[in-house]
DNA sequence: GAAATTTGGTTGAACGTTCAGCCAATTTTT
DNA sequence: AAAAATTGGCTGAACGTTCAACCAAATTTC
């Protein structure tokens, strides 16, 4: 993995500070997956991205203001991710949902570099109010475009004694522990796997809307 | 939260060193879940146990040492716990998946003090093989007791289609997600509103196992 | 009183931050 | 359009702080 930016040079000034930007967050990205969060140093940041040492606190007001717009990059990344998959989704709901769901075990979201960043601002949260807020944001949105398709889906056919609210939660949180067995234990289960998981579950939820030997392909 | 441990005091000499032992690894969680996992210190965890700064040192090689004793702990005490769980619960696979399901959201192992713990470790675990080697050990004695129960109820009645280690890994990935919520989202979602998405869950992966209308109680 | 335990000061390394100065790009002036 | 002035971007060294680790002395326990 190529730990310098391979975005094209910038043309001229106003370009040069965004490529900046962007090239410290990438570095960033890369030194939390690479040697984690606590060990994590600007040094290490500026060194993965080619440039000078105090590169960084000239483009950034502190270490600390570099890592929250790393996690701000990363859950605008995904916040961008799903909804183009829903904009490229067919029409029923119960369609959107699948593709929603398989999305996530898409290596661009899910590739062991993005969960080890993920998990690292997880572990941070509770002592640090940004970084919750920030994840407890992405969720919620999530959370409620989920529940309105399984809402659809419930209306659509034979499931009224199921929660919405509670089925979304559900499809979520499954899809948040597969990306725990995808970093801790990827010896033993891969995208694929995940994917079949995710796709039992969809269809032992709405089994009408989801056969069981539906595929897997995203 | 007291941050001084409340074990009766040791008696002799080979209790005083267990004793001072567990004291330190207490203070490393409640530093750990207050400060987050880059933010401990030696002098923090020796503060909070209400020793001196040295004696951290004394007990354990490193601070490295310090953590992995510390994850280990943790990790022990979570395996006792559902351990405990799965003797005392009812004789049927159904019963015993149901309790051991429902004990993860217990108070003791999903304090968000403790979820705080979990989660700093699997931020670091990709780039330090240790905690992720005892991380996937405990996901995986669960994983085949999960899978072996869901095996029991899929012969016992009507499940032919669905695969045990894939339903056993939703289920298992739906009570990691859950926690996930409960760290980041704890306004949104609380140990209740948790147990009953993983009854939902439940109910619908086994339907003639687990009635919709199953209370939540532990 | 001997051994085990605890203490707190010390040390050297590593870290985030700052800053004076340099160079290139851009704008202004002539 | 060439020259001068200004701005913006970048560098690497230095500073003060924090930390883990070490250790010799003091205290407690047996």
């Amino acid at each position: 993995m190529p730990r310098v930016s391979k975005r094209k040079q910038p043309r001229d000034r106003a370009e040069t500070k965004l490529f900046r930007r962007q090239q410290l967050i990438d570095a960033t990205i890369d030194s939390i997956a690479k040697r984690g969060f606590a060990d994590t140093t600007l040094a290490d940041v500026a060194d993965g991205a080619g440039l000078s040492r105090g590169l960084v606190n000239f483009h950034f007001a502190s270490k600390d203001s570099l890592l929250v717009e790393t996690l701000k990059y990363v859950t605008e990344e995904y916040h961008a991710f799903w909804t183009r998959v829903l904009e490229r989704s067919g029409p029923s709901a119960a369609d959107r949902l699948y593709a929603l769901t398989m999305a996530d075990f898409d290596p661009t979201v899910s590739s062991r570099r993005k969960l080890a960043v993920w998990h690292a601002f997880y572990g941070e949260a509770k002592s640090r109010p940004t970084y919750m807020k920030l994840c407890a944001e992405r969720d919620a949105e999530l959370i409620a475009v989920r529940t309105g398709l399984c809402r659809e889906i419930i209306e659509e056919g034979g499931y009224s004694d199921v929660d919405a609210e509670a089925a979304a939660r559900g499809i979520g949180a499954v899809v948040d522990g597969l990306w725990v067995d995808l970093l801790l234990s990827p010896k033993w289960i891969d995208r694929d796997a995940a994917r079949k998981v995710a796709a039992l579950l969809l269809s032992r939820m709405f089994p009408g809307h989801f056969p069981l030997d539906q595929g897997v392909a995203a």
